[in-house]
DNA sequence: CGTTGAGTTGACCATCGTCAACAGGAGTGG
DNA sequence: CCACTCCTGTTGACGATGGTCAACTCAACG
């Protein structure tokens, strides 16, 4: 009796999905409020729902690659999507993982400027970006929390970037797997599990992380051989929070 | 005859900075069709004059602090100014330099999550965030241009994690010698100087490129050894561009 | 039962950080 | 005008962190 994983929470979509397009009432959406949809009431949200495309995408598919023309915009409503920069000597920097709820595809320009697919299958509701501008220029609300989710963005950015720039092998990880545990817990509603999920392998970390895969496999190895935390299939279980927490030391 | 400096842009702004608030009409602002600013009409910059209180800061000065409450915001017009993230054991991430026209100062949730302070010294208009919040309620073009500066910065920001995660010393200095060099081309209208100014010093530029002083010094030094750069005061020339480039390799 | 791909571990090494000494310029005070 | 300090930047010696290369395990799958 495994714990529920993330990507369960839309279980019966990616089940449902069986062609390209998937079907469904932004009103019973399950990543709605914590969206960029919640800026809208239900009279717009129908508005929105005829503009909305929603689609699967199965694992390691491209929702979008940097240097096409950047004419969509996505709201991830399942799955884990990576959000990466292709070095042209083909090392990579993974920029951000998004998750059930964000928000992608801004782009300065009309190309984008990086790439994203999909680490496990996802589903994401794709607009036109001419189509998105358009609604997003009537409607201040929904422009108010665009912006509100870009400065977001480029806060937890800035802060990677500290993290890439200034810490430790060791302090990087442990900063990731808070991370993504408190990310989870935002999602399911402030629970915070003990047990962290990781949908993408070790080279994603890596890569997230400014290292190698073998050095996230050893900083694993050496925090779970001091108790710190306990490798599970398909995940991490935090055993040692107050010790991960002075590593990480935010 | 030195060559002109960026921060000449308002060296009369500057030498006429002897209190700390300076007043000039926005329609003479020399930034003003680079910065957020530029998305205003004539007579919505006379309404933006009334909101904005133009302040001098001298060099080390700050303009805000990390924790401290979110309520202003910034367009710089002359000096430049650095934003950065400090951790608790006090090293230090620059997460970026604020040229003239740079917008500063969004923040999610209601305190500064960056410090920033001036390089050399620095003019800057200042907003209460609330009514600058207020003003762009009421005007969509500048709600656009907020968005627009800020997937721009967000891009940016993203780049910078890819030189920081995946890229060695002497890529770090090239690229940023290069990019540093095509900020200040765009503030001149597209004139691309030989010569980059540095107003920051050694210890800043390790700190935004993730190296210590030393590296930064040592990779300068060896790039002036073979001809790619002459280190000159306040600056550096390139030399040998296409090899710099080689080294960005973007 | 062989193949494939992800992950782990070990041995070795390079890059970059640390510590230290020193050079040169700006500012200060005698 | 000179001596002194302070600060920034440079250079050298050495070492540690993390990268590279390689071998191995293990689970999934045909």
């Amino acid at each position: 009796m495994r714990e529920p994983r993330p990507s369960d929470l839309s279980a019966m979509q990616l089940s449902a999905c069986r062609g390209r397009n998937v079907t469904g009432a932004c009103s019973d959406c399950k990543v709605r409020l914590v969206s960029v949809c919640s800026a809208l009431e239900a009279e717009e949200l129908s508005e929105l729902e005829r503009l909305a495309h929603a689609s699967c995408y199965p694992a390691r598919e491209t929702l979008f690659h940097q240097g096409e023309p950047a004419d969509a915009v996505y709201t991830v409503t399942a799955g884990t999507v990576r959000l990466y920069n292709l070095l042209s000597d083909g090392r990579r920097q993974i920029v951000g993982f998004a998750l059930p709820g964000d928000f992608l595809g801004l782009s300065p320009g009309d190309t984008y400027r990086f790439s994203a697919d999909a680490v496990e299958p996802v589903v994401a509701c794709r607009f036109a970006r001419n189509v998105y501008e358009g609604l997003s220029d009537r409607k201040p609300h929904l422009q108010r929390r665009l912006l509100e989710f870009a400065t977001h963005e480029l806060t937890l950015a800035r802060e990677q970037m500290a993290l890439l720039g200034r810490r430790s092998a060791e302090e990087k990880v442990a900063t990731f797997l808070l991370g993504l545990r408190e990310r989870w817990a935002v999602l399911f509603g402030g629970h915070e599990s003990a047990t962290v999920q990781l949908p993408m392998g070790r080279q994603d970390i890596a890569d997230y992380l400014g290292l190698t895969i073998e050095t996230v496999s050893r900083t694993l190895s050496r925090l779970a051989g001091t108790q710190a935390v306990l490798i599970v299939p398909g995940g991490v279980r935090l055993t040692d929070l107050p010790r991960l927490r002075r590593l990480a030391a935010i």
